[in-house]
DNA sequence: TTCATGCATAAGCTCTCTTGATGGGCGCAG
DNA sequence: CTGCGCCCATCAAGAGAGCTTATGCATGAA
């Protein structure tokens, strides 16, 4: 351990403000501090040189030599400081790693992140699927957007929204199978993801408490963006939200099986760790992450839903 | 007030070990500190940036890109804070600054100060007559050489001793004078420097309590070494040390008026303000004179001195 | 599984640092 | 020359930064 790394730093920065204004109570002025504080760290740091640094005179301070010689590199290695901290913060507040549910990132944020860039030219977005729940600790995001029931512990966690879902399929699919009248019709088609506990909340909320969904594990796929792609394919009929599949009823690639929507517990959360929690980026972020998907469930969440769980 | 300056340096000089270390503990080791120490810092930095600066995985950290981009200036302003504070101690404990009484300094100092510079070559010596009472905080001076009664407050004094002085005039002067035999025969010469109170001291030391030297007001020298040029030229009889004049008495440029030396209460000091006592060059410079006189004193004090006041 | 390693967390303490009040030296204006 | 204001030093008191010890947790190695 080299001795020489000892020596009291902050009395160092006190050293360069007074320097550059040949004063006390100018530089405790600059630096926020009392006048009193100055001359203790000034003289600090000239018990630990074991040299004088300002000669005290009347109504004035006058650097030594040894102060005037050891001003210049003070000043440059402050200003690397400065500029590294500096450049720390910008980087920081420029770039924003986002680690979303794979289904959101795909569905909302890929469509909507044009808007924030919009309102927030400064700041780069880096947008990640997040195959396992986020650990701040090992990974280098600055805000995951996480699907479930949440909250989370030792997180800041916002919740987004909880949105409508109702079963959907192909219109090619609804026509082959004839009318659906009832929801135990639904029971004969194809049911994709049925391992989703959302089903259950669907049956329930239409009057079917425990449906068998013993036969339909052929399709268990996890994620709401591959059931829906399977749907759209004709292969069955998925439970799909209609904040990511409005525009596929819209224009007809799908076709609600009953118009029964609902929604449970499950929502969409901005999580981030509390250490962070006022930095500019993930501010701005959360801001409009808020407002958009607001604006975006009042643009697609249908009427009538019915809420569960 | 910049705000850009708010930013933990200590946090930094951690930072800076850690990542080359890339480990808490390590960088503890070498700073002489706890890793919780460590860790803390680091956190604390983090928090201020609102950026990681380290990945923690299992048993190793990574710094991430942010770290990277501020390791080499922050490497750097350290490297720079390293030496100008180590050229500063240098610098410090290479040159000595003594403010002395003008008469030590040119009979005693001036002749023997090579002996130091031989002990110490390290440290070149700047010499320097004080008029005035040397203000260590209004002067560079390191240490002073003060002539008085001492010791003063607020400083660190060392009597360096208090030194025998005896009436002294030139050989031509006696000559033409004629035969002193008795203390009274003197106030028939003129006195140099009769103001002094050292006259008084010696008189009283032969036995005359109440001297009348309100005739020689004549020859009012302050300073020793004035009043001795004044007796070489034979212009009258001077209160001389031995320790500065010893050798114009063996070489017989001067001669003892009586053989009567006394001593009294005045001495020569060494004084250096306390804050820097345990400076290096202070502590080398007290060694050598405290030897240096001692050795001196015991070369040039005459034998039977009468100690007075 | 068990042990060793490396970092995080909690609680408490020390001591640095800051503040506010006060005082002294000196220059300046009246 | 006298009072006022500026500027720094000193002192006592208090807050809080920063360090330590003890402990826990996760992981990789044996």
């Amino acid at each position: 351990m080299k001795l020489s790394r000892k020596y009291p730093l902050n009395a160092l920065r006190v050293f360069e403000a007074v320097a550059r204004h040949a004063s006390f109570s100018r530089a405790g002025e600059e630096l926020g501090m009392t006048q009193t504080a100055v001359s203790y760290q000034i003289k600090l740091l000239e018990e630990t040189l074991g040299e004088r640094l300002f000669l005290r005179q009347p109504r004035q301070i006058v650097p030594t030599a040894v102060a005037e010689r050891m001003l210049p590199p003070v000043t440059k290695a402050f200003d690397l400081l400065d500029e590294a901290i500096g450049q720390a913060r910008q980087v920081s507040n420029r770039t924003l790693e986002i680690h979303s549910s794979p289904t959101f990132a795909a569905f909302w944020l890929a469509r909507n992140l044009g808007s924030f860039q919009l309102e927030c030219p400064d700041i780069a977005v880096r947008l990640l699927r997040a195959t396992k729940i986020t650990d701040f600790n090992r990974d280098p995001a600055d805000v995951g957007i996480r699907w479930g029931v949440g909250p989370w512990p030792d997180h800041d966690c916002h919740l987004l929204g909880r949105f409508s879902f109702e079963p959907m399929l192909s219109p090619a699919l609804a026509r082959s199978f004839g009318p659906i009248e009832r929801p135990e019709d639904l029971l004969k088609l194809p049911i994709l993801g049925a391992r989703q506990t959302s089903w259950l909340r669907w049956f329930a909320s239409v009057g079917i408490e425990a449906p068998d969904l013993s036969g339909h594990t052929r399709h268990d796929y996890v994620e709401q963006d591959l059931c829906a792609n399977a749907a759209l394919a004709g292969q069955g009929v998925a439970l799909l939200n209609h904040l990511f599949y409005a525009d596929d009823l819209a224009s007809g690639r799908l076709v609600a099986a009953l118009g029964r929507a609902c929604r449970d517990e499950i929502g969409a959360w901005l999580v981030f760790p509390p250490s962070r929690r006022n930095t500019a980026k993930i501010r701005a972020f959360r801001h409009w992450i808020t407002t958009a998907v607001a604006a975006d469930m009042a643009r697609t969440e249908p009427e009538g839903v019915m809420d569960v769980g």
